[in-house]
DNA sequence: ATGGTGGCCACGCCA
């Protein structure tokens, strides 16, 4: 089984990207984040056609996620949820659903503007709602991968500038405490199983030329439980994408599973 | 310290 987790930065613009990444590298099941359109402007034709699958959560403008899927391969969701269980979100942020013997989160973590505000006490809160139901999850399934737009980059080395984004947003002590209580349930960070350097990165500003000059984070993650890790082939992120013509500022990021 | 770019939508919000 191969996941990928991509924020494509509104659909109606990025669809012709996710069409042809989906031809090219053929995921059983991708997650798409900010996918920015309501429900009913979803454009499942398009998916239909290239031979996958749909299952989506989203509202006008802002937020939305969505599960791109091989039916022929992974079948059809089970126990899909959209919401978290543990806190009243008006914000369309998180689809789960299981896949076979897999249970699969996809994730828009909010974003946190800036260390104290508001919209920082709504990520921190979001994420512990997040554990709290990722917790009821391991006591029933083995198999769990958490993948997504997490808005935080993990370590040090997961930066460009570490300096200058010292204690920022995405990077605050507080922000990288809630990540790793939800890593000591049980998961492992995929990407660094298979590479350990410091210069690869998901997130790229718009500004600045920043992709030209590597200038980014590593905020996009998949996380695999222990059942997951063990049959883990690789995890890749693939930047190619951001180098095309009104691009996501995201990179898809992927992981092929033995089983 | 500021502002730079992009999507949505039609002005300011969000990232």
């Amino acid at each position: 089984m191969k996941v990928a987790s991509w924020n494509i930065n509104s659909l109606r613009v990025r669809l012709p990207h996710v069409l042809e990444w989906l031809d090219k590298h053929q995921p059983d099941v991708l997650g798409l984040q900010e996918t920015k359109l309501p429900d009913h402007d979803f454009p499942a034709d398009a998916f239909f056609d290239a031979g996958y699958d749909v299952r989506f959560s989203g509202q006008k403008t802002y937020n939305g996620v969505a599960f791109v899927f091989r039916d022929d391969s992974v079948g059809q969701p089970d126990e899909l949820v959209t919401s978290l269980s543990e806190y009243e979100d008006s914000q369309k942020r998180i689809i789960a659903g299981t896949f076979g013997d897999t249970r699969i989160y996809n994730l828009y973590v909010p974003n946190g503007q800036s260390v104290g505000s508001e919209k920082y006490e709504y990520k921190l809160d979001w994420l512990t709602a997040l554990r709290l139901q990722v917790e009821a999850d391991t006591k029933q399934f083995d198999k769990i991968v958490l993948m997504g737009d997490f808005n935080i980059a993990p370590e040090d080395r997961d930066i460009h500038d570490p300096e200058r984004w010292n204690g920022k947003i995405m990077c605050s002590d507080a922000e990288r405490g809630q990540l790793q209580q939800i890593t000591e349930l049980g998961f492992t960070d995929l990407l660094r199983k298979h590479n350990d350097s410091n210069d690869v990165f998901s997130w790229w500003d718009y500004r600045m030329g920043a992709f030209e000059r590597n200038n980014g984070l590593r905020i996009d993650l998949v996380l695999g439980s222990a059942a997951m890790v063990s049959v883990c082939e690789a995890c890749h992120v693939d930047s190619a994408p951001r180098a095309l013509d009104r691009p996501s500022d995201h990179a898809p990021v992927w992981a092929k599973f033995a089983q």
